[in-house]
DNA sequence: ATCAATTATGTTGTCAGACTATTTGACCTG
DNA sequence: CAGGTCAAATAGTCTGACAACATAATTGAT
């Protein structure tokens, strides 16, 4: 027996299992999927379970059923790409450096307009738990679980003072993979640059409204996690070929 | 009457009456649903049904399911905004103006730097093909549904142009905002103005690889699209008030 | 009396098998 | 050759039962 996993329903695994093969390349788009029934028997499983499986994964645009022609992997752009479920399966595989690229591209548009953003419109009590959630980080470093969620909880916090929920939800798919950046970054290579210095900035410059300021700081920051994150893949990639 | 789409699996259209009902505020986040087989002897259907039109809603981040307590409507911010499905049931009932104005912060934060890409990196035959677009798009007026269409090409293709399946995934999930907004500009208004011109100016930039140019003609573009729609919008609220 | 362990209880989760509906493709028929 | 008809394969739906789980109530020990 598999080491049963802390009890997650049986359909939803099952969706993890497939959506990963499928956007890892294992079944490619247009390609069809086994019937339900030969499916479902493959897995051990019920009809019932294949199919709520299934039904998860249509929800995210991944395949499309229909009766006698069976069920189809969609074409890769009608995949919901930004569904953080999703992007998180793209990172149990290796994901391609292009993909890292758009990744950190997207976020160079979006962060620093939201930083700025958020410096002119931030209360003075978020002001305030984002300077709280910076000392933590500090005192914890990126190392630590503590800490990156306290960098996570620093960068919510600037979402969230946009008062814009679409940013927000942008931001919670992207924190996602950034958190696997993150955890790749520490993972390849000891302790990379400090990134507190940055974030320092990017704070004060928040604190003061200062909104060309808090762009600057956010753009740099961003541009610098690219650098970090890109040599350790390189890495990584160089690693794995030996 | 809206002609009936074709025979919809029955879990299909139930997600959507639920996805609605959800969003539009009626099962307000945090509240309880009723219990499945309640529920769906209440929709007249069986409980597979209902199942799997919640594994829908729950990929979609809406709702969350468990035993003994029931299936939850998850907080608001848990939300999958930018997934499309769930963006068009949003629009299904009277979108608030804030969200009409997140909608057009985001497009003024993306669109813009997508042109900008754009300009640098379209090909050629990506350039042949907006300017086809755009003949079309002249020719018919954006009160038909092939001017429309043509509209929404021209903007497809300068995201494609970026070659960032990101950027372009962000773009499907707005387009379907975008053509709920423009349905409403020309429901409530007799002829806004003619977009044509910033049109030119934007593919102008772009064939020149003026990436500066692409920016601003963007940026032009759509704020006068967000003018258009907040006025449509004000008045249809004032209209509705009689 | 307080807290921990234990036992109820209600809800989702899973299973099995049968039947229906829809779509596609082949096969007739004109 | 065109058109309609028919057959087959698959997803879609239904039923009813039982299992597993999380919460609440209850009991027991300290």
């Amino acid at each position: 027996m598999v080491a049963a996993r802390r009890s997650r329903p049986a359909h939803s695994s099952l969706a993890q299992r497939l959506g990963v093969a499928i956007v890892t390349g294992r079944h490619p788009p247009g390609g069809l999927l086994p019937g339900e029934i030969e499916f479902a028997e493959s897995f051990g499983v019920s009809r019932s379970v294949i199919r709520e499986a299934l039904r998860t994964l249509a929800a995210k645009g991944l395949v499309e059923s229909r009766p006698k022609t069976g069920t189809r992997v969609r074409d890769r752009r009608d995949w919901n790409l930004l569904d953080p479920e999703l992007l998180g399966w793209m990172f149990e595989g290796a994901p391609s450096l292009p993909f890292v690229r758009s990744l950190f591209q997207l976020r160079l548009i979006v962060e620093p307009a939201a930083a700025e953003i958020a410096a002119a419109r931030r209360s003075a009590r978020q002001l305030s738990a984002m300077g709280h959630a910076l000392e933590t980080m500090a005192e914890h470093g990126l190392a630590s679980e503590i800490g990156r969620a306290a960098d996570h909880q620093f960068h919510a916090l600037i979402l969230e003072a946009t008062d814009n929920e679409l940013l927000v939800s942008l931001s919670a798919s992207i924190a996602a993979a950034v958190r696997w950046t993150t955890f790749f970054k520490y993972r390849h290579e000891k302790q990379p640059r400090n990134p507190m210095p940055e974030h320092h900035a990017l704070f004060e410059a928040i604190a003061n409204a200062d909104t060309p300021g808090a762009r600057d700081a956010t753009l740099k920051l961003v541009h610098q996690a690219q650098l970090d994150t890109e040599a350790a893949i390189k890495l990584g990639e160089r690693r794995s070929k030996e």
